[in-house]
DNA sequence: TATTGTCTCCATCAAATGATTGAACTGTAA
DNA sequence: TTACAGTTCAATCATTTGATGGAGACAATA
């Protein structure tokens, strides 16, 4: 009846929620086609059939990884959104973004996967997804952008798109950009997070009396 | 001698042009890993050996894709900085924006593979390298924020990198966001551009007087 | 016509990869 | 002890995939 995800989740001892953390971790480096069963198996120290026994096939593993991030990731948003709470919107941008990078520079598998699925097709299309749509619209409503309650502007949607995408690059994007300005970990996640504060605080506090055009 | 990426580039209408053309649309949508040179050759109705007897192995190809792209972004990145020389930062900026955008929204692919090259890793490092460090420097000296011409701050690199990336994200994320925002191409491609500028304008422009801390 | 070089494809191979089978090991309950 | 469910792994299979060989088609040229 339990899905292997959910006895994954149960007990974080198990050899499941161990299968589940190496995937996560591969899937996000490599991308659905560039990882292989044996790739996991390997940084496990198990045998392949192991992982077939307790989690099917590699579809199977790829779609447990994507709902147990977007579980994550929810939860986080509604963490954010608490703290959040009746606070001034500079306030509320700059908590957000400061927890959310905090949050995803320590998962950024979960960057990686979701820009992969963005950007990138799979062969076979998944019928699993990631719940960025509601997110989203989540988001733009608890930063109280949303001001005509049923029809949400796009260009609002587009800015906390565009503001999502730039937490997940920067994250994503570590190894690729920390060489090009010099800084070591810590120094680039502070400059990270001041450089997003820097550019979209503005942008949504100036948009503030022009969102919905 | 010629490489067959310069033959192609010689003649658009040669066999080795056309293998580039289809190369760089699969490998921008399915990445690396994700294609196969079956699914190339099969999109140009020849055989894989032909493939082969043009271009040499998988990563090859691969590789001159990577080094065509590059070589397409440097010469329209020289085309804008001719185009903006001597403009006050707001025109620089926006018509950058605009020219850049219009570009890769007509070449989506050179945004997909910068994107996977980011963010995503193939199994064997590969040797050849998109010039995203070269590039970044040439963009934050041509919109005039680099002061000290022998050590640019982390925080204008890191601005730049932020823009490079939102074009890059609503260019190839088009199929993924689209659908959530509910326009049709043209007005989605209006919006984009309108909010790049929204956010990186003011973020640039009040960036001017504390660009250097 | 004969020759040569260019190009294309069918057939095939070898390696990688996802998946399965059956034996063996473990601990627990009867 | 025996029986059984749960777990692991070595061995193996079938398919996919990158790559190659060799024969044939075609055009240009002597």
């Amino acid at each position: 009846m339990a899905s292997p995800l959910e006895k994954a989740r149960k007990d974080p001892e198990s050899v499941k929620a161990k299968i589940l953390l190496a995937a996560r971790r591969i899937f996000g480096v490599y991308g659905f086609h560039g990882t292989t069963i044996r790739m996991v198996a390997q940084e496990l120290g198990m045998d392949i059939s192991t992982l077939h026994y307790h989690w099917g096939d590699k579809r199977d593993l790829y779609e447990a990884v994507v709902l147990d991030i977007n579980h994550d990731l929810g939860q986080n948003l509604i963490n954010v959104e608490k703290m959040i709470h009746g606070l001034a919107l500079p306030d509320r941008l700059a908590i957000s973004i400061d927890y959310m990078t905090e949050y995803l520079f320590a998962h950024p598998e979960i960057s990686n996967l979701i820009i992969f699925r963005y950007f990138g097709k799979t062969r076979e299309e998944a019928g699993i997804d990631f719940k960025v749509p509601e997110f989203t619209y989540d988001i733009a409503r608890s930063m109280g952008l949303v001001k005509n309650k049923k029809n949400v502007s796009s260009h609002v949607m587009l800015m906390v798109l565009a503001l999502m995408n730039s937490m997940h690059c920067f994250i994503s994007g570590e190894d690729f950009f920390r060489p090009i300005v010099a800084l070591n970990r810590k120094e680039y996640i502070a400059e990270a997070k001041k450089a997003l504060k820097f550019i979209h605080i503005p942008a949504f506090t100036q948009g503030s009396n022009q969102t919905d055009k």
